[in-house]
DNA sequence: TCAAAAGTGTTCCGAATACACCCATGC
DNA sequence: GCATGGGTGTATTCGGAACACTTTTGA
């Protein structure tokens, strides 16, 4: 830390040591899909408070760590997974959401293939595992608002940017795709409508690959074609579903 | 504040002392509309560092005040007014953003009527005024950035919530609200689809009073309704431009 | 031959767009 | 009368919703 050793800070004018008392965490709502529902990845606590309660995962911050770096972290101690694309939704700070000190919480998401690691208890919980957004425990602290929070923020996301690809496979079918935004938006949509809306946008890689070992016709695969995305994206094209 | 005695807090086993060093502060970005120009409120910093910058009005959280609560305070020490909307829109806590400890700061925006008051100078601040979002003076600490992100933020909000009614005088023309909603998103609407679309959502209430003093057909005043937006929202409506 | 999903084409309707036109007022 | 903005009506176009239909595979 730079200074501290300064009992005022002057551009505010008053005593450090009483203002500089806060608690700063990052807790992460991981976003999965598996058999047609969206599932929310928890951990229980080993410890005090809340002991034996189902929780969301977060740590401290770091006295020199950045607030992204952090969730980063999270995300890759109980996972193993690098580099995936965390966003902040808010900030929660009422006085009274932890019952030990003053700590500040704040909530990132981020949305993975869950099928393709195992989660790693780590020395603060017991275990890891993975809640449909429909059937959830109860929860530490005050985690049940982050998470719906988190919900809410993930909802709005997945119309307007393609985050919803992430949850995926890397090669997936169209109807695959179909089913996966019906239980994030919770509503139907038609077969036909929702193939020519999505092919339109060109951003989908038809393979020449198909699903195997199925009992009907088997349906082409594709994939997200990311650098065609950015690409149209400049443009000003805007992902709406 | 609640047991600071305790050395290691439980929940995360770590030392408190080592951890509890963050300063908790809140930046507010205040739009206001004037001459046709979406405008912010700055103030210009009477105290190093970044004495003579102008800023963002803002202020350190009390270790016994809710965040909101904090906003809203430093809204109302500036302005005196009370009781307006605010809206959190990110955390911003990069290690060096703060040039003497670390700071985290929240960001929050609202949106006022910039001729229903004068803004009143303190005690850290030489003068307040505004500026158009498109001519900004160099801003001290990282508060381009948090303005970058609030205007954003607002444009984005504006699109999907009556947020921009609260930017003009309680009773307006169409062709004044039209003039508003070009301002704040950068095009041109058809007079006539633009009155159409914004009349069948049936959240402006006509009044019987029009404009006066104008060197040619005096225009129909309205107001927005409130109440009556809240109605048709718990039906499921909502408000798209 | 049947079930099950893949994949295509077409009609219909409503909303958005473009544009033309008349109205009221002050100067 | 004419400039200025207020205010209305309508034809056209485009995209989405609904739905019917054909195709391909395994059992």
């Amino acid at each position: 830390m730079k200074s501290t050793n300064a009992y005022y800070i002057s551009d505010y004018n008053i005593p450090i040591r009483e203002y500089f008392i806060f608690g700063l965490s990052v807790d992460c709502v991981i976003f999965g899909y598996q058999e047609g529902e969206i599932k929310v990845l928890l951990v229980q606590r080993s410890l005090e408070p809340f002991k034996d309660h189902w929780a969301l995962i977060g740590d401290l911050v770091e006295p020199e760590q950045n607030l992204c770096d952090a969730a980063n972290n999270v995300l890759e101690k109980l996972t193993g997974l690098k580099n995936i694309y965390m966003k902040q939704f808010f900030a929660f700070g009422s006085i009274d959401r932890h019952p030990l000190d003053r700590v500040v919480t704040v909530g990132y998401f981020s949305v993975v293939n869950s099928l393709s690691y195992n989660p790693i208890a780590s020395s603060w919980a017991k275990s890891a595992e993975w809640f449909s957004i429909n059937e959830l425990p109860e929860l530490a602290f005050d985690h049940y608002t982050i998470l719906q929070k988190g919900i809410e923020t993930l909802k709005h996301e997945v119309r307007h940017k393609p985050t919803g690809f992430e949850l995926l496979p890397t090669k997936f079918t169209l109807l695959e795709l179909q089913l996966l935004y019906e239980a994030l938006l919770g509503y139907k949509f038609d077969k036909s409508n929702f193939r020519k809306k999505i092919l339109e946008m060109n951003i989908l890689q038809p393979l020449n690959e198909f699903k195997e070992n199925v009992a009907h016709r088997p349906a082409k695969l594709f994939q997200f074609d990311e650098k065609r995305y950015k690409v149209l994206e400049e443009k000003g094209f805007s992902f709406e579903l």
